[in-house]
DNA sequence: GTTATATTAGAATGTATATTCTAATATGTC
DNA sequence: GACATATTAGAATATACATTCTAATATAAC
């Protein structure tokens, strides 16, 4: 019943991605990302309830293809490797990377967002804590807050720290910044496992 | 001549720190700092170049207090207290501390802002990178790529990453991660010094 | 005391966009 | 084919502030 789409919500996403990768996030206005689409301004509203909730869109589209392939590699047990997809994945996917400095899990999960949004922020969240859960039993063999704490520092905080420098200049993270990720990895977890 | 000036400057620039520290910088109209402050907008707009330039003010403002005390101990060589000193003056000052996250060196030495600004912006970088180069030449005996990098990576980004995830969330950052600073410190600079 | 002007006062204006609204249009269902 | 409705269309509206403007005031200089 009713007529076709003619546009996919997908395809706002998009939009409005590429214009925050190419000029900025305030770039990304209603009328922008309906121009870059060929659809009328109408249809975003259409599809999104405001302004705010497409850029979480984004947000969440990017962090969580980031975010899988993360804790695809942690699962494996290689903690290095996947403090070490940090600087790679932002070195792949310059555009997406700026995007990540948009928002954060809490803001999301915290703020007065759909239901809907909220629920998938906080199950992306819950994804990742579990993920470092996991991997701190593994390595500590128990997941107190201090374990818990050194795991988040060394696989997420000071990969994080290394690249956020060169995202904002947009520049690719030089090759050394790897050897300092994965020195400081070993320091603060060990050498084991 | 003239009429006494009623204000100064610098009630602007407390009244907007305040502000932003209290509710955020979004809550930093031109009109609520003038009601913080007892003055009417024109008052504002008669020293401020625009919200802009007043946000910048504030902003130079706690990035000096902050890198002062931090050059100051670099100077005296103790790596490991320059270090420290960011967890330390995050948990004093839980307020200026959300300012600081607010722009970045680059933004107000690159973008157009008045040259008075950008003059002070651009010292303050220079004395940073100084400061810097400095502590490498002393640890490392050379200020190559691979030192400054090293260098900064160790004194400032990992402390940064460390205690920026505090911020956001409104808390003061935990004891533990002075230790994983410290630990850091020494895996990247080594033990010398 | 007169004058020039730095500053206060705050009302009026401008602007940029997000958001809403009313009307068309196409398509599945009966 | 008639109907219900999802979607397109895009013009009209609302809003929030930044910024500007005109007028008053106080004081230093003479």
């Amino acid at each position: 019943m009713g007529r076709n789409a003619q546009f996919k919500n997908e395809e706002f996403i998009d939009a409005a991605l590429k214009i925050a990768a190419d000029h900025g996030p305030a770039a990304v206005t209603i009328a922008a990302v309906a121009r870059e689409v060929g659809a009328p301004v109408g249809s975003v509203y259409h599809r999104f309830l405001s302004r705010d909730v497409l850029m979480a869109e984004v947000w969440l589209r990017v962090v969580v293809s980031f975010q899988e392939a993360f804790l695809a590699t942690l699962q494996k047990g290689e903690g290095i490797e996947a403090a070490l997809h940090t600087p790679r994945w932002v070195r792949q996917h310059s555009a997406e990377s700026r995007i990540l400095l948009l928002y954060r899990r809490e803001e999301l999960v915290t703020g007065a967002w759909p239901e809907d949004l909220r629920e998938r922020a906080l199950t992306i969240k819950r994804r990742l804590e579990g993920g470092i859960r996991n991997y701190a039993e593994r390595t500590f063999g128990k997941t107190g807050k201090e374990e818990i704490n050194r795991t988040v520092f060394a696989l997420i905080d000071v990969p994080y720290a290394a690249v956020v420098r060169y995202i904002r200049l947009g520049k690719k993270p030089p090759r050394s910044i790897d050897d300092y990720i994965m020195q400081t990895y070993f320091t603060i977890m060990g050498r084991k496992k």
